[in-house]
Order: C-alpha cells, then structure tokens, then sequence
DNA sequence: TACCCGTACAACATTTCGTTGTGGCTCGCT
DNA sequence: AGCGAGCCACAACGAAATGTTGTACGGGTA
C-alpha cells in the first residue's frame, strides 16, 4: 500500500523507489503483485512515468485510509508515543460521556478508551495506573482507601441517579422520586456482586434509605435488562445520569430523577503524579473546567464507612 | 491483523490456528513478530490459552478497523463486487451534494466518486461507462450528442446559478440580479475553456445575455480564486447553487441569486443500461425522488444550438 | 503424580522479496 | 530519420521471511 501510494503520488515508480530506498524493480514488482492480486491494473505504464487508471483513482483514497489507519493502530500502543489511554468502569457511565465531550473539544488528542477487564476493583485498577499500562482510570475512592505515593486522585465527578422504570410501573409517571419512597420497591441490579467498592456504595445505600436490591441473576447484557423492565409493572433499576447521552430511546422507559436527597456516586480521576503524556494534562484542564459544584445541601454521598452498613 | 483479532477472538493460538487454516505454531510465530515491532506484549499466555493485555486490549478495535478499510479497500475496485463507481465533473458541483445525500440515505451501499481527468469531454465519460470503468457519470448531454446504443440518460438535475461577489462589488447587497443586468460586469471562470459542452453552454450563455466571461489565466486552485473575488469590486463568478453546501463561508463572499430568468445547467445521468450492479438502481431510484420539477417559466436553459452562438 | 492442554523453541523446506543485469519502448532532440 | 535519455518489465540470484514438523516446557486437573 505505502508503495502504491508512493507510487501514485510520484507518477513514476523510479522516484517512489528513491523515496522508499528501494530500487525501481522492487516497486515495479510490489505494485504487479498488488495488481495481480486485486485483479485489476492499477496504473498505465508510458514511457514517461506511469499514470493511475480509474481503478488506480478509486483504489487511492483508500490506501491513503489504510496507511491512516496503521499509523493511528501503531500510534495507540507504541510505548512513549501512544495516545492517551483512559479506563472507565463501562461505556455507559458519565467518565465515558465527558471523554466523548472532551473529544469533540479536542479532536486532535489520540485517545484509547479500554475497559479493564471485570474484577478490577479500585487497587487492580490503581496497579495498572502505577504499572503505566493506562494513563488515567475514573474510579470511587473511598477515603480509606490506599493510594500509594506517586499516584493522585481528584474527585471529578459526582453522577446523579435516575430511576429507570417501565411504563406499568406506579412511579412512570412521576416528576420526581425521593429514596425514602423507593422503600420497600424491588431494585433490580443485575451483576453487581463481588464489585469492591461499588457494592460498598449500594450496601451504604440500602442500609440509608432501608431499599432492597435485587442483584440475582446473570447479565445477559443491557437489551435484556432493558426488555424486562420495559414490560414489567414492578421491577426498576438505578442508572447514572450521563446514560442518557449513551442510550437510545428505543425502548419505552421511563427516567425518572432521583430528588431531597440527590443520590450521588462520586468518581475521581486517578494519574501517576510523574506520567509525561502531554495529552494527560490537558485532560485534567479540561475536567478542571467541568468540575462539580462543591456539594451542597439535598445531596447523599457515601460515607464508606463500613460500620454503617 | 488478522491472525491477531483472530487470536484474540478465540482466547488461544490454538483455535486461531485452525480458523485461519495454518499450524498453532505459526500463529505463535506471527504474534512474536508483531509484538516484536510493535515492541509491546500483546497477549499474556497461560497454560489454557492467551488472554489480552492491556496494551492488546487498547489494540484490538485498532486491528479491527484496520480490516475493515481493507476489506473495504478491496470492495471499491474487485471487479464483480466492487462499490459504485460515480463520476462528478468535480466535487463542487450539485452532483457531488446528491451523491452525499444518497449516501446518508443509504449508508450501506458503498460509494465511489471519481473525478475522471479534466479533459474528458461528454464523449470520453460516455465511453468510459461504456467500458464499465465507471458505472455512471453526471454530465450535461445536448440534444445532438451522439449516445450509443446500449447507454442510457436521464435529465435529473437543473442547478440554478448564482453570482459570486466580494463586499466591494456594486451588487454585494442585492437580493437578487437579472441575467440583464450582468451586461458590461466582468464575469470571470478561469479554467473555463476548451471543455466540450460546458464551454458550449456558456458560450450559449453570453450569447444570450451579452455577458462578457473572463477565461484569462491558469487555475491556481479555488482558494486563490475565491481570494481574488473577495478583494475585488469588480470581479464576480458564477457558481452552482449546490456549491453552498460544500463551501466554508471563511471568505467574506456573497451569493447573489439570479432571477428572471433563472440560469439553469441541466445535467443528466449517463450509464449503461445493462450494467447489473444492484446499487445503480437503488441510486436512480433515489434519483427519481429527487427529479427536478418540469422546467416552468421564469428559466433560462440552453439550446445547445451552435448556430445561436 | 500423571496426564492433558496449550505455548515456545529448533530445524528444515518453501516461498517471498530485493538486488543486479539487461532489454524494450517512447519521447524529444539533433 | 537517427540517436540518446528516461522509464518500465523480465530474468537470475542470493537473502530473508514464513510455514511446517518435531519436541520441550509449564500449569491446571483428575
């Protein structure tokens, strides 16, 4: 591909061997190998150069796409140039939504968002912050939680809950929802067993407002969860805020704000005070500039303290 | 690649190794080569088989787009199933808008436009779809233009004109200008000469009105055009009313409508008429959603009579 | 402890790839 | 018209790569 694009560019396949530091007959044997396996004749031969054919005009710009492409797959993981590797619990939770901002405000900053596989909890995931394999993680962070030297947290974010129910629900309909109403409503969570300090947060939750959470059952993905809330007239389940910019609205659901108090899950985002990246600061910046008002009033927030449970 | 997701799909070398037809072994060989360059582990290998690192995780969507603007790569030229292949007179032109239009309509079907080289005249796109290079071309076709048999054209585009000016120019603020009203104004189209029947319709055009058009000079690009109208007073160009939807309004530049009559170049879609590529009739029948209203009062189109140049 | 499963290493055969050498074609100059 | 310059294709050879078979190593598991 580099020397079919070489190629074309130079109109002649003695320059795109110079430029390539290999000889003429190399590229004359790489673009008729390219020919015969495309099936198609890429360029006319003169006695002057050789010329694209339509073929050749309509195979180039995806070339170029090609080399695009492999220059940004090298790009995302060669050690000391890599784009800026973020980790987010899921892609449906507001770190995923602010990069997405942060993206569209700075397109020109390579970004990787991975997901660290299932059982990482805050120390796997602080591990591989420190090992240097992600640049930045968003996570809770319990205040007893140990964070070793090197390594910073700042809270960033406080996502809001929402009550997402089906139309037969007795709360479909409402404005807003106070948790102590929730008591004795069946909350439906599958797969959040075994998660650290996000079952931590829930066990709080529960214990504050006396709710019951159900988290039997294997997740069979979201479109499943979705479907039987849909068309259940009792089953409801807590989502963040931010999930609103993620899903569609195909289904008929119903979102319904969480309010007197606001339950918010706070995340921090977690560096290595030492990581070079330049695109890791101005990450920060910008989260800088969106960050959460200081708590006020009408707002519950963990205390993670396990006693309370 | 492809040995790579393939590994990674699979969760062992093992497995990969039989997908892709060749030995464990030398799917074991080709990911130490590739972590070999790209100077990163991949995979963590374990006694019951190969899971991802995080670097392979950050990795893979990478590998997986790379194979698809391959296969795409492959799609736009293998001949029998390649994508269609539309040929615009250039990209700023009302052709070029629809062909974006049909493609947010469609986004399945795979698209190429092609810009045939600039001294292609009716006759040469013509023979062009005949020969299949190109599936179908967009040109205006006077009546007396000679068509094959075998090639059809279908009058399904009338682009109306507009006059471009600079701040500077007597009609920069006018809602509107009558053709008449252009007499003695220096209407300037660099690169306009000795191009078939485009050239015709203009000649048509001056001829009808006692225009004077400016062909002096070589094309430097549309940025130098457009530079040297928006400083003029004097300067004004004529362009497709479509072009508003492919230009950046970075130059201070008006567009004048022009009314009584209306300057209509009307195009036609040229292709075979046995040519099987399923995409071609989904395209005319969008085309014929789209179909221009018949030609009312108030417009002007060409005769393509030489005898009224 | 003995296997089973999966990966890595080694040696060898085969294929691919790049180089040098050469011929043929076309354009432009004399 | 003849000749030289410039460019591409084909042939032959050596080097590098890639794939295969054979084998060793290591971690789960019965």
């Amino acid at each position: 591909m580099r020397t079919f694009v070489a190629a074309a560019d130079a109109g002649q396949f003695q320059e795109a061997a110079a430029a390539l530091s290999i000889t003429q007959q190399a590229v004359s044997k790489r673009i008729a190998t390219l020919e015969k396996d495309l099936e198609v004749r890429l360029f006319t031969r003169t006695a002057r150069g050789a010329r694209l054919t339509i073929d050749g005009q309509a195979f180039l710009p995806h070339a170029r796409e090609l080399l695009r492409v492999a220059e940004r797959a090298d790009a995302s993981i060669r050690p000391g140039r890599r784009a800026l590797r973020v980790d987010v619990v899921n892609r449906r939770t507001a770190p995923a939504v602010l990069l997405q901002d942060f993206h569209r405000a700075h397109p020109d900053i390579e970004l990787d968002v991975v997901t660290l596989s299932l059982d990482a909890y805050v120390d796997a995931a602080i591990a591989a912050v420190e090992a240097g394999t992600i640049d930045a993680t968003f996570r809770a962070v319990p205040p007893r939680q140990h964070v070793p030297d090197g390594i910073r947290t700042d809270h960033v974010i406080n996502e809001s809950h929402e009550l997402l129910v089906g139309p037969r629900h007795p709360f479909a309909n409402a404005r807003a929802v106070a948790p102590a109403q929730l008591t004795g409503h069946r909350i439906w969570m599958p797969g959040l067993d075994d998660r650290g300090e996000v079952t931590d947060y829930y066990d709080e939750l529960v214990a504050a407002f006396g709710l019951r959470i159900d988290v039997v059952g294997p997740v069979f993905g979201n479109e499943t969860l979705l479907d039987e809330i849909a068309d259940s007239a009792d089953l409801a389940t807590l989502v963040g805020e931010s999930s609103r910019y993620l899903w569609p609205d195909s289904y008929d659901l119903r979102r319904i704000p969480i309010r007197n108090p606001t339950l918010i899950y706070p995340m921090s985002l977690i560096w290595r005070d030492d990581n070079p990246h330049p695109a890791l600061n101005k990450f920060r910046d910008y989260l800088d500039s969106r960050r959460p008002d200081p708590t006020d009033a009408g707002v519950w927030m963990p205390t993670w303290d396990r006693r309370a449970v």
